[in-house]
DNA sequence: CGTTTCAGTTGCGTTATGCAAGTAACCACA
DNA sequence: TGTGGTTACTTGCATAACGCAACTGAAACG
């Protein structure tokens, strides 16, 4: 599981990544986050893969202590918060298109997720850049959903 | 952890990716495969991140199993495996690099490890294209450690 | 032929995950 | 204003994964 303080195994890049992230859960918080629109607790349980509640509340406790993501009160509705994604966990999305282009290449089943085309998925060309104009073109207006 | 052949959460590409190599060892095996050059049992060992024999021993043939990475008899020493990616497993080198390339940018102890110029983190543009060409030229010669 | 190297395996304690049930705060409506 | 439903959790407990240390069997070395 992603650590907290603990001393890291290494200062490799690649293994501070994945005691940051490198877990079952992190990065299909961070992919549902940046490529499916979900903000609140609620849309992130809704996920196929089924996360169970206090697994999601304390990846989200962890992921907000890394400042990956950040979360505030719901103006609108005061039981409810907001989460989504910082900079850092921004830039993320190269590794969660690359883990998809992957999966898309290598699973027989492979489907693309709801509300996500699976031209981000079907090639790896380019497809890092064009992502991340549809981010640059949400963080720019009125934060939101992105139809991917 | 990266299960065998229980159903999956879902058929989402990110999410086979991460069912198959979402743990915290399987990705640095292969980095040490496509970065360090490393192909046998004890040189995959000796690596900064200290993996135990029980999980490296697991790792590889889970690996083995899901066609990431192959091994054969060393032919010069008998007691010796050569371990050493697929296809499937080259595939997952931009997966490393975009690991690489945030570690690198957040963790303010980052270090190039071992054998691995730094380069190759510092900055996405290219990077995966470039190391693509190294390994690219490694296929086409003789198997061998490549220097990145 | 004894010693060392290599690639593991085994046993066992610790940590992480997963399921089901429960709870406090808040909202929507009568 | 109170009643029922929603939201974001927390708690308890069983199961699975991880990690350390010690051990093994086959091959190489001297």
């Amino acid at each position: 599981m992603a650590n907290r303080n603990e001393k890291l195994r290494s200062h490799c890049p690649v293994n501070f990544a994945l005691e940051a992230i490198g877990d079952r859960w992190s990065l299909l918080i961070i992919r549902d986050i940046l490529l499916n629109g979900k903000q609140s607790f609620g849309a992130l349980l809704e996920s196929d893969e089924q996360i169970a509640t206090n697994i999601l509340s304390e990846r989200l406790v962890r992921l907000v202590e890394m400042d990956i993501i950040w979360r505030q009160r719901d103006p609108h509705d005061g039981r409810k918060f907001v989460y989504d994604t910082t900079p850092k966990g921004d830039a993320l999305l190269g590794v969660v298109l690359e883990l998809g282009a992957w999966g898309a290449q290598y699973d027989p089943q492979t489907v693309a997720p709801q509300g996500t085309s699976a031209q981000y998925y079907a090639d790896r060309t380019g497809t890092i850049e064009k992502a991340r104009l549809s981010l640059v073109k949400r963080r720019g207006s009125a934060p939101g959903p992105i139809q991917v």
